[in-house]
DNA sequence: CTCAGTGCAAAGGATTTGCATGCCG
DNA sequence: CGGCATGCAAATCCTTTGCACTGAG
């Protein structure tokens, strides 16, 4: 599947006439081997003499490409992670006093009751959840003192 | 309860050495008769004479003193709305296409459905969501082509 | 050769802050 | 009187954009 994450990635930028280059690689191989969502800084951090507008263009490619997704933190940073259909089905815990996001994941069962009840949200008014996703905003474990 | 909740507000703010001057309670005003988060330009456009940078130290006031919540939005501005224990309990509709914000409730069983769910959420990750609110981004009626 | 990708530097724009003044308690 | 509240203007800082250059097809 990890090849098959970076042929789909390549044909959607293909699609929209754009080119699979190294540092977009380098962004969808670490986004994808991380267990949460990434800020521009971070990124930055690991692919050593990337520019910085470099990046904010590549994840604005990315994300037009439906490679990636802008999330809403409460941190300064913008946070990026794969789309929906090129990683597992999770959801976000972000915590308002440090800023920090990660993905959690719930049994089944659990996951099947939110579904059923973000179906029933959307149908009752007309809104489309992005994927159906649920994003819990509050205080980490690490934060609550 | 319309007078409760200036009492209320004039109290908490009262805690943090602060004044309910008139200015932030037209702000409480505001957003307690609107069914829709609001940013910083529409309660600068309701309150005329309003200087920028008063509404913004005023919202940051207001939400230290628990009075207010900021909301993760996707648009430019930052969206201010009534604490969860100041107003009837609901959810969150953000569109990603205009940044636009809006209210909704489900229904009660619907509700306690979710409400568990979260419960469980919390009680596995040690997280605690503020107040358990759940919003949905993605994309409104009027957006949807 | 053409056109996208990249780096560097400058511009944008929401939000914050410094400072002087007005006003409530 | 003292301290918060306010306005104005300047500063911050994440993000975007202009421009020239390099590189892949």
């Amino acid at each position: 599947m990890g090849a098959d994450l970076h042929e789909t990635a390549g044909l959607r930028l293909r699609d929209l006439g754009q080119r699979y280059t190294a540092n977009r690689r380098a962004v969808v191989e670490l986004l994808a081997s991380t267990h949460a969502p990434l800020t521009i800084p971070e990124l930055l951090a690991a692919g050593p003499g990337v520019a910085q507008s470099s990046a904010y263009r590549n994840l604005a490619v990315l994300e037009e490409a439906g490679v990636v997704r802008r999330l809403l933190t409460s941190g300064d940073f913008a946070r990026y992670e794969l789309a929906e259909d090129l990683a597992e089905h999770h959801h976000h815990l972000i915590c308002v006093r440090c800023g920090s996001a990660e993905d959690y994941t719930v049994p089944t069962a659990l996951e099947r009751r939110l579904s059923r009840a973000v179906s029933e949200a959307e149908a009752m008014t007309g809104f489309e959840a992005e994927h159906h996703r649920l994003d819990l905003i509050g205080t980490c474990a690490g934060c609550r003192t």
